[in-house]
DNA sequence: GAACAAAATGTAATCGTTTACATACTGATT
DNA sequence: AATCAGTATGTAAACGATTACATTTTGTTC
């Protein structure tokens, strides 16, 4: 292996010199910057990262905890987030927690012994209930979940709001017996429930949610349970992209016809809800701008430790389509 | 921050003791054993990694370089991969190439210099012609793609077996004129459709296959374009999820019967293929597997870099669904 | 209890950079 | 020509672990 000294000798100039070429210093003539440039290139020589990090305690590297990587919501902030830090000359360290709080926990350690310079985190709430951000050596961004009294920078959708939009459009089309299913465990879901809940009461409608466990196969039992006993609902609203899944499976399996006998909508504009028929009506989380967002925060905060902390709430965007369509048309 | 000779002043030994402890080494008493690990944990003790990789050469990182994150078929390649890797205590460093062969060039070189132990690739075709794996200072092994003469380890789908299945299935379903639809840039289009040109010609029946630029758009078009113009050929096979995606599209659009006027299938069990309507027969690929034998594979070779070339080869599993009826069903 | 092998421990060199500090230049100003 | 500020360079001490080697301790055998 090629190290500095050798470019040193070969460049006839000092170690010293060579590492201020390399690391972009200023105070180097321009000579020994093109010797030393010549050196490098001639020798092949590579840095060794080790010892740069161990003597500068510096890495370049952030860290990126996603709860589920193979939600395509987070896979899109994953590249988001990539395509800015390599930008900016960043390593990302991906990591995925599975919804498990002790992966999450083990991952976090693992940011702390990688000493990463900042991380971006969806927290499971069983994290985010207790989170101390300042008991990290490094600064955090959280993305998609937070509570207000957690004391970290943030981008989240505005939750309330997609709950609120989704439902007024619903009742604006003339539905009435309108189900929310939510995801019970988490942040997101509770708060979506409550922009529901606040459009209800808006339009003096008597409220139906359905806490559920976030996951496909529950929701499509719930989902199955309100199709097959007692008169059918107006419409099922999804608090998330998992829960929306079960409702499809379930109105599949059923054979009900959307719009007709049952309306559908959801938050998170999954491939799939454009492919299906009809097309399904969504709130469409701006993830690229989340994801960008989030590691500007970070950038930001790495560079001035001390400002107050930022929160940026982003809002989603109504895809209105088939599931949805005016049920006048269809009544009169 | 406490460091190691903090940890062997208060276990009352010196800090070659508290390494071979912390290290797992043998060749320590089982008192010092104790003193040590109650001196590091009441001291919060976490060894410094740079300093560590520097002096011992060894990082235990292996490196995970996907073409596209985005796809639900890569995805769950890194989700497999990172799982076998954190059970033997390997970090996994995650990259997206975005099936763009200059980020991917950029990745591989920084896998050399963080000095990973090794490193699983999907390459871009561009990169795979001309990969020479010893050129690299680790070990590789190709997943999804691959050449013959590439010199390396490779775990991937019988392509020729899953083109050909998929057609053979079709054409026992009383399908006759079967146009298959392949994403041309890469290794495993050019591979599956050999697979269907075989069936075809098994089954003596005449083959047309359009090669595309493997994007969504792309198929849309070409599958628009089949669906408009001269008569509906019985069936459209696709090579891929995106394939299939732009082809579902195009059906969508058009408003033609599936299976009645043309029947459909793809590779690649993507989760919307089962929410559709019919749902789409497809070859599923068993990504699961593929991430975990890969990961074997390359901590086998990790431990002895003489061992001989392997390739493993695995099946894909047909999944017969709506969209490929048999048509005499309706015909009769 | 002496001799020796084996096991446990300690000492100090080492990994390859960065960087504080010292020194040597340069040219302008007196 | 002496002084000085400013710039460019060099020397050598870190950074915090691992590990080769030396030393001590232990246990066994005669």
């Amino acid at each position: 292996m090629v190290k500095i000294v050798d470019v040193a000798k070969q460049a006839g100039v000092s170690t010293a010199s060579v590492s201020r070429v390399i690391s972009g210093m200023s105070g180097v003539s321009e000579e020994t910057r093109t010797r030393v440039n010549a050196a490098v290139k001639s020798l092949g020589y590579r840095p060794d990262l080790a010892a740069r990090r161990l003597r500068s305690g510096r890495t370049d590297t952030l860290g990126l905890i996603v709860s589920d990587i193979r939600n395509p919501f987070f896979t899109e902030i994953s590249r988001a987030v990539e395509d800015v830090a390599y930008q900016n000359g960043m390593r990302v360290l991906l990591c995925n927690a599975d919804e498990d709080p002790e992966k999450e926990a083990f991952y976090l350690e693992m940011m702390r012994d990688e000493n990463v310079s900042g991380v971006i985190l969806s927290p499971t709430l069983s994290l985010l209930k207790d989170l101390r951000p300042q008991d990290y050596p490094f600064p955090m961004v959280l993305v998609d979940r937070f509570e207000r009294d957690v004391d970290a920078d943030a981008v989240v959708l505005d939750n309330f709001d997609a709950g609120y939009r989704l439902t007024e459009h619903l009742i604006t089309q003339g539905y009435r017996r309108i189900v929310f299913l939510y995801g019970s465990v988490g942040s997101t879901g509770p708060q979506r429930h409550q922009g529901y809940l606040a459009a209800m009461s808006a339009a003096d409608l008597a409220p139906e949610a359905e806490p559920i466990i976030p996951r496909s196969e529950r929701a499509r039992e719930v989902a199955e349970r309100l199709l097959h006993r007692g008169p059918l609902p107006d419409a099922l609203v999804a608090s998330s992209g998992l829960v929306l899944q079960g409702i499809a499976e379930a109105i599949k399996a059923a054979g009900v016809k959307v719009p007709f006998d049952v309306a559908v909508a959801g938050i998170d504009d999954l491939p799939w809800t454009s492919l299906v028929t009809p097309d399904i009506t969504v709130i469409r989380q701006p993830t690229n701008e989340i994801g960008q967002t989030a590691l500007r925060l970070l950038l930001e905060r790495v560079a001035s430790p001390e400002r107050a902390v930022r929160r940026v709430v982003l809002r989603g965007e109504l895809l209105e389509r088939g599931s949805t369509q005016r049920k006048m048309l269809f009544c009169s």
